[in-house]
Parts: structure tokens; sequence; C-alpha cells
RNA sequence: GCCGAAGUGGCGGAACAGGCAGACGCGCACGACUCAAAAUCGUGUUCCCUCGGGAGUGUGGGUUCGAUUCCCACCUUCGGCACCA
């Protein structure tokens, strides 16, 4: 064998080796403690990038560690397999999903062992295989019969030049990011799940141990908010209800607003109003992102001519529509009380409405004609008939005397009832695509809709399917998917929306427990042993969606009853399986993100016809940037460029946004582009540039493991920044990593000649007990890049140790020993390669992790600070065990101090055991 | 605008139940080895300085014998939400 470190030769052998072994596989094993660690799957886009191995090798070593510390460890992986990304590679290169997605699958897995993970594959699951999405839709199934799936009105991005509709993520400032066509808001028929049901629940955190940040955002997502439900009457009759958090100012109320698309609208509306309000309509219809995040946008409506009558004292309001209120909040029309509510003040002020202060503060009375802004703030209620003098204080919801003794009285009254209401909306299911998880839906001639028997799932998706440049989805032009049968045998017509692939992934840590497993979702033996998920690692992007909807998957799957035989085995085991279904994982850690190394944008400068805010080009120039300062003139244009879509890009043009449309003949200049060149050529340069930008896919894994290798990589990963910061990559940094494997390697290997000095063997036993200690700490904290540097401390004190000679065998042999054990989760191939060479039991990763002993960690002597008025004057050795007094004693015979004491006695001396004496003079 | 996280050497970052600021690493400088370079090894590396010291953890205050750590106000950056009635 070579002696020189060849991580090439030594890491696929033992990737072999292990997999030939079953290594990694986990079984169930009641007489072990279990645990589950999962880390978030990724989507199959190609290539693996660094971000992935950021977020991945840190879990595993972590899990690596559970393992060597006595635990039953699940670690698996898989594929979140369905999405858009394979449908456009469908479109544009004319590769069918299905090919593009396992082509990638494969590449993927590759590389993921050439990580070195403990990923039991047996385990592996992927979304978009027929044998996960029928349970999938099984799922879909369960969740119709038991009323959480419905039918029911959402907004699309519709494009009309495509009439297709768009995925969030397709549309850039209100355009199609592919032709640049507006898109519009569109109200169509749609699949929902009940979430909402389940949001208190939701709300409750207690059973489980998640970051604040996410628990934070997640409660901010729900928005709970207190208040109530109050009907008011329109002339003509019909009950016109608003949710209100403030039923105390119900006598302030001025007039009310409806949302322009609020089904009363056509009824309220008088016949002069009616061309207006006809109007509004279609322009709030049309209002895209860029107007709503518009920051000086001023309140716009319009006046319906109708009136309604406010319950509480017959006031005549009239009735308005505006934007402003949504249709998808409450219930979609509001009370307006300009006097305390800061944009009914806006929208009154506007259009001259009246304000009628019904809270009054201590101090200066308020005044409906002359207050500059909404009086939010507590006071007592005034000209509010029986309430009048109730006070009112600056709690939320019903803790506020006021809000709760009005809301009372409401519902005593029937006029209205208490009410909760919460910002989170029903989730919407359904997407217009093709690659995803069918919808087991049939309408039957007679619009019944009815559920594919759960013996004929899955509906299969079709693979003989033509994409057309329009993005619609080819289910709906596919006769054989789209004709079936009803129950009756007589003709149907199948649903031709598939599900969102948060679907998928809401239940897969469910699905890896037994991926082949064909009479249920998962196994219940299964189950029953490694549920809950221990700790989940993964990205905080995911905070709210993904990790609320697999929170809600669960509890909705614990009602349902698909957990109680898993429940029933468990207690059979002796495990109590109370609580133990109520949330899908108990732990949840967030990595930061890893960027690519950090650059400047691109600059472009572009001559052409401006016609107000936005420029026509016929000329456009990428040119270096700095060469130019940013700016605007009458045919120029030099910036920046934030955000383009096909062939209109915004550029920063010194702090604001300014559009260029590059017209279709322009001249295009490149220069890192050699010869002529064109609008594809830039556009092709700029999404490169992109990319590299925010996703660091400059950074090839596969390009540093075949020049370092996989253990280098990994240290490094989790060495070179905050595991839950990240950063920008930095590819100097990655020589520390690569000294410490180079050293590692000579150490684990050294013919070493013991000596006898007992205190050098004393110091090398104390220092490997410390970190020991150290490392075992950060591991269990997450606190990755500080363990490697502990390691790094014992290497640098085991090198001095050899150096200097004198240290005896076995306190040579703890300290190399210990090195490997703790650096096998880090660094998996080298250490359990030194391990086998110094004839040590196959395999590292099978061994208990080393112990450290307090006592021998111990330091014998400490360097004690003496300061005087807390700045540090002088350190003296002494031994670590003395006494206050002794301390005290030692400090204040320095002979340095006298001319800091400068004669005068000492007013009080502060002694901190084990560290320092401070004097006060 | 609201909510949250974070600001420490040239760089990534340590240290926060208040107690030596800068662990560990990168980079850099000098030295050794070499004809030379790379690699490797050793020494040094917060800044200023009149070599006594002085200043210093985003800024300004405060509490304390003592503050990177606690409190108040502000600035900057990054994330989330954004007319939520």
């Amino acid at each position: 064998m070579s002696d020189v470190y060849d991580p090439a030769a030594i890491e696929p052998k033992w990737q072999e080796q292990w997999e030939a072994d079953g290594l990694y596989r986990a079984k169930v094993d009641w007489e072990r403690p279990k645990y589950y660690a999962l880390t978030m799957l990724p989507y199959p886009s190609g290539d693996l990038h660094i971000g992935h191995w950021f977020a991945m090798t840190p879990s595993d070593a972590r899990a690596r560690f559970m393992r060597m510390r006595g635990y039953n460890v699940l670690f698996p992986m898989g594929f979140d397999a369905f999405g858009l990304p394979a449908e456009n590679a469908a479109i544009q290169r004319n590769i069918h999903p299905k090919t593009w997605t396992y082509a990638n699958i494969e590449r993927m897995r590759r590389q993921l062992r050439s990580m070195g993970a403990m990923f039991d594959w047996q385990r592996e699951a992927v979304s978009c295989d027929p044998a996960y999405y029928q349970w999938t839709e099984w799922f879909f199934s369960r969740f119709f019969e038991h009323d959480l799936a419905y039918r029911g009105e959402g907004l699309v991005n519709w494009s009309e030049t495509l009439q297709t509709v768009l995925a969030n993520e397709q549309v850039i400032d209100g355009k199609d990011e592919r032709t640049g066509q507006p898109v519009i808001q569109k109200m169509m028929e749609q699949w929902f799940f009940r979430i909402t049901r389940y949001a208190d629940e939701l709300l409750d955190f207690t059973p489980i141990d998640w970051p604040d940040p996410v628990r934070l955002m997640q409660t901010n997502w729900i928005g709970r908010s207190e208040g109530a439900r109050v009907v008011f009457t329109s002339e003509s009759g019909d009950p016109i209800e608003v949710f209100t958090t403030r039923p105390d100012t119900l006598w302030g109320a001025t007039f009310m607003v409806l949302a322009p698309e609020h089904d009363l609208v056509d009824k309220v509306t008088g016949d002069e109003q009616r061309a207006a309000v006809d109007a509004y309509r279609a322009q709030a219809a049309r209002a895209t992102e860029i107007e709503r995040l518009s920051e000086t946008r001023e309140k716009t409506g319009v006046f319906t001519g109708g009136y309604a009558i406010n319950p509480v004292n017959g006031a005549r309001i009239p009735i308005w529509i505006a934007d402003y209120v949504l249709s998808t909040y409450g219930t979609g029309a509001i009370m307006a009380v300009p006097a305390h509510d800061q944009r009914d003040f806006d929208f009154a002020r506007q259009y001259g409405l009246d304000i009628v202060p019904v809270i009054q503060p201590e101090g200066e009375p308020l005044d409906g004609a002359t207050m500059a802004a909404a009086y939010v703030g507590p006071g007592v209620m005034v000209n509010s008939a029986l309430f009048d003098g109730t006070p009112v204080t600056a709690a939320k919801g019903f803790a506020n005397p006021s809000i709760g003794a009005v809301a009372d009285w409401l519902a005593e009254r029937g006029c209205g009832a208490k009410s909760i209401n919460y910002r989170l909306r029903d989730w919407l299911i359904s997407r217009q695509r093709y690659w995803g998880a069918p919808i087991p839906a049939v309408f039957a001639a007679d619009g019944a809709i009815e559920m594919v028997p759960d013996a004929q799932l899955p509906v299969l998706l079709p693979d003989d399917v033509e994409f057309r440049p329009t993005g619609q989805s080819p289910l709906r032009y596919h006769d054989g998917f789209l004709n079936t049968t009803d129950a009756d045998g007589r003709p149907a017509r199948r649903e031709t929306d598939t599900m969102d692939t948060f679907m998928c992934s809401s239940w897969y840590q469910y699905r890896y427990l037994s991926p082949t497993y064909d009479r249920g979702p998962f196994d219940p033996q299964e189950a029953a042993y490694w549920l809950p998920v221990d700790v989940y690692t993964g990205g905080q992007e995911h905070a709210t969606m993904h990790l609320l909807y697999t929170r809600f998957f669960t509890k909705v799957m614990r009602d349902l009853g698909l957990f109680d035989e898993a429940a029933r085995i468990m207690s059979e085991h002796g495990r109590d399986p109370a609580g133990q279904f109520d949330e899908p994982m108990t732990g949840l850690r967030n990595q930061g993100q890893i960027l690519g190394a950090e650059r400047k944008g691109d600059v472009i400068l572009a001559y052409g016809r401006r016609e107000g805010n936005k420029l026509t080009a016929a000329r456009v120039e990428v040119i270096e940037p700095g060469t130019m300062p940013p700016g605007l003139r009458d045919d120029v244009v030099v910036g920046e460029i934030m955000r383009r879509t096909e062939n209109v890009m915004q550029v920063d043009v010194g702090g604001e946004l300014f559009t260029v449309e590059v017209a279709p003949n322009a001249v295009i200049s490149v220069p890192a582009i050699e010869g002529d060149n064109t609008v594809n050529q830039l556009r092709h340069h700029l999404d490169v540039q992109r990319m590299s930008k925010s996703k660091g896919n400059v950074v090839n894994p596969d390009e540093l493991v075949a020049q370092f290798g996989a253990d280098t990589v990994r240290a490094y990963l989790m060495f070179f920044a905050k595991w839950d910061q990240g950063g920008p990559w930095n590819y100097e940094g990655i020589k520390g990593p690569q000294r410490l494997l180079q050293d590692v390697w000579e150490i684990g290997q050294a013919q070493y000649t013991p000596g006898e000095d007992a205190a050098a063997s004393r110091a090398l036993r104390r220092k490997t007990h410390q970190v020991i200690r150290k490392v075992t700490q950060d591991m269990e904290a997450f606190s990755f890049n500080t363990a490697v540097a502990a390691i790094m401390e014992l290497r640098n004190a085991i090198l001095a140790a050899q150096r200097e000679g004198g240290v005896d065998r076995a306190a040579w042999n703890e300290a190399v020993e210990s090195l490997l054990l703790l650096l096998a989760p880090v660094s998996p191939h080298i250490t359990e390669e030194l391990w086998a060479r110094r004839g040590l039991p196959y395999s590292i990763h099978e061994q208990l992790w080393p112990q450290w002993d307090d006592d021998v960690a111990r330091e014998e002597q400490i360097s004690l600070i003496v300061q005087v008025n807390g700045k540090t004057r002088d350190r003296i050795e002494v031994a670590a065990d003395l006494t206050d007094d002794e301390l005290r004693a030692v400090a204040l015979s320095s002979d340095k101090l006298s001319r800091w004491l400068d004669g005068k006695p000492p007013r009080q001396v502060i002694v901190v055991r084990g560290k320092l004496v401070n004097i006060v003079v």
C-alpha cells in the first residue's frame, strides 16, 4: 500500500465495502434506542451543487455521531421528483419530463454516493414513481372522503395570450417570464385542502423543539385574530356580513367597503354608478404585482350608489368598493371606521367621507374634521349609546374589555357573534400541469364528482403526451386520459389538474419507512419503531409552506386513524404512543445558504428610443462594472440589471428601477462572447451570470471531490462557516482541512517511540479529554465549525508531542485513536482506512464514541489575571485549586501592582475563582 | 411600514448563566530547506505609539469593580410578511 494519502483510491474502496456489508442498513431493533434523522430531499434538477453538500454533509456527520453514541439511526434519502422544471425542459428541449427526471436522478444518486454519506439506499423514495404517487392519490381520496378536500374558487395567474395558468415563479413583474406578456388575476374553480380547520392546533408548538424564528414565522403566517362578525343590511334587504377586530368601534362606522369581487356588488350598485363600478372591477382584475407593491399607491375605489344600515344604531351609510379590501380575507367586506383605522382614514380623506370618533383618549378631544391620522390607542368609548364610558385598553382581542363586552352584546342581540379569523387560507393544491401526481377525481356527465376507487389507483400519468409551446397541460387534450367512466359505467371526464408538489413532500418521511410496501402508504411495524422524526434538517426557506403542510398532513393522518396500528405496536413494545403522532418532526434545525463567490452584477449600456419610463433599445452592450456611472439620459441608459423577462430588463439607474425593452432587431454586444451577438445570446449570458450569482452553481462539487477528496470537502464545509448562517463560497480556505487530513494521515500511521515523561503524558491526555468533551458538546449543538476547530487543536497537540517526545505509549494511542474516532463522522473514509491500518476492528463507524473524564481534563495550572479597576495589569501562573484567600494574596503580592496602586490602599478586591482578581482603588 | 436574525482583525469565524477579546483556519510577513520554485517546517501577525503605554467587538448613551455579552436609542445588512379589517 502506498504511503501517499490518495482519497481517489480509498474513498470508492470503502464506499463499496460499506455497501457490500450493508453497514448503513437501518433495521428495526426494539432492543436499541432509535433515532430518525431526516434531511430535506432534493429536487432532481440535474447536478448536485455545493449547497446540497452544505446541507447534507453536516446532517450526515450528525447522524453518524448519534450512531456512534449508541443509537440505531435511520438516515434516508430520496427525490422530490415532480415539478415545473421537468416540464419546461420538455417544452424547450423536447425531452420527456420522465426521461429528463430519471436521468437527473441517476446522476444525482452517483454524486450523492461520492459524498460517503450513511444513507440507507434501500429506503429511497422517488415521488414521481407510480408506487409512490399511488399513495399520494390515495391520501387525496381520504381527504375528500372526510370533507378535507373541496372544490372552491381560487385566484390564478392567467395568461390571455397563452390561454393557460402560470405558476407564481413564472410571473415576473406581472408578466409571463417567457413571453413578457401581461398576466391577469382570474378566479377559477380549484381543489383546496381545509388546512384552516387545523389553524389553532398548528399554532401550538409545545410538543416540538423548533427554532423560534420558524415558530414565529408560522404563527404570523397563520395570523389569528379575535373579533366579531357583524351583519349589516343593504337597503334591498340583503345581509352583508363583515369581520372586525374592533367591534367596539361599530358606532363610528361611516361607510362600508366591499372587495371588487364581492358577490353583492352587482346587487347594491345603482344604475347611475354601474358604468363606474364595472370599469373599476375590470381594472382591479388587471392589478399586477408591481402595482400592488408600489409604495406611493393611493387608495382607490368607487361609490356603488347603494346604502347599508348599521345594525347597532340604524345609521344609513354608503357602500363603496375598493381594492384595499381583499376578497380572500374575512368576509370580503368591511365596515369602515375612519376615526380609528388608518386605511379607512386615508380612504375617507381621499373621498371626503365622514369621520366620527368613538374612542376618546385622555387629554385633548378628537375632532373628526381636523384629525390628522386615525387614533388607535386606548381611551374610553363615546357616542356609543349604552357603552359610553367603557374603558378601551391597548390589548388585542377579547382581552380588551371594550371588545369583549361589545362582542358579547352583539351575540345576545342576534346581529353578530364573536369570531376568530385567520390570515391562513385553505391550501390550493390544483396545478394546471402535467408533471405532478394526478388528482384521482372523475366528473360524471351530471357534474357529480367521484373518486377513482382505491383498487384502481394509481391513476397513471400517460407517457404518450405532446407538449405545446403554450405551456398548456397535455393532459387537457389527451383523449385516452381525459375520457373515462363513472361508477355506473357512463362516460365521464377525468380531472386534468395535478397536485401541488408540496403534497408529495408532506408525507415522504413516512414513505421512507417502507418504500415498497403495497398495503398502505407505510408499514405500521416500521412506523411504530421509527416515528416520529427526531431531527429534521434543511433550509429556512421552507419555514412556512412545506413545514406547515407536513404538520397539517400528520395531524390529518392521526385524526383519520392512520397511525392507530402503529400506536398499538408501539404499546406492545412498552413505548407510550401518547402524543407520538401529533407532529411529524420533534426537532428541527436550519442551515444557512451557501452562495457563489461574490461578484458584481452585469451592467449594460443601452441606446434607443425613450418613452416615459421605458426605453426601447436599438443597441445594448454589456460593459465592465464601474466604467460608466449608472444613469439615465435622453436616449441612453446605464445600470445594473436587476431582473429580466424574455426581452424586458429592469435596470438599476442609481437607486431607481427603469425598464429597458430590447427591440427584436437590436444590435447586441457581449464582450465575453465573440462575434456578432443576438438577443438570445444576451439572454443566455445573463441567465448563466444570474444563476452563478444567486445559487453558487459555479462551485462544482464533483471537481472539488476529484481534486481534494470527499473527506476534505466534507471537513471544509463543516468548518468554513457557521452552519446556520452559510455565506459566500471561498476557495482558499479549503487548504486548512486539507492539511488537517494530511497530518491525520501521517499521525495515524506514525511509528511512535514512547517515552516516560509523566508530565508530558498527563498534558497530552488532558488535551485529549478536553477535546473529546468539546467535540461532543459541539456536535450535540450543531456547532460544526468549532467541533472541527477542536479536532485541529488535538492534531496540533499530537504533532507537538511527537516533536518533543516523552509521551508514553498509552497516552499516545489514546490521543491518536480519539482523533480518528472524533473525525470519523466528519471524514468517514480516511478514518476507516487508518483504523484498519492500525489493526483495529472493522468498522470505525461501529465503535462507541469516546468518553471524556472531567478529572483528566482538568487544568492543573491557570494563568491568574490581575486587574486594577478592570484593566489587566499582570498575569501569574498559579495552581488551579487555590482558595479565594490564596488567590487574593498572590495577586496583592504582584510587584507590577505598585505603579498602579500608587501607594493607595485597595478599596475593594474582587476574586473570581479560577480566573482573576480585580483590585479597585 | 411591521416582524425576525445579524454587525468582532485583511478574510471565514471563536469567546456571551458579565470576568485574559481575536480560539481554530485562510491569507500575509520573515526565517529554514532548495540552484530556484512549489510543497513542507519554524516564528510573527487587531490598530496606534514618543516603547511608558493608549485605543479597540456597527454608532451614541446607561447599569456594573468589570460589558462583545445586560438595558435604552439609533445606523447598516440579510430574511419573512406586506392594505389581513
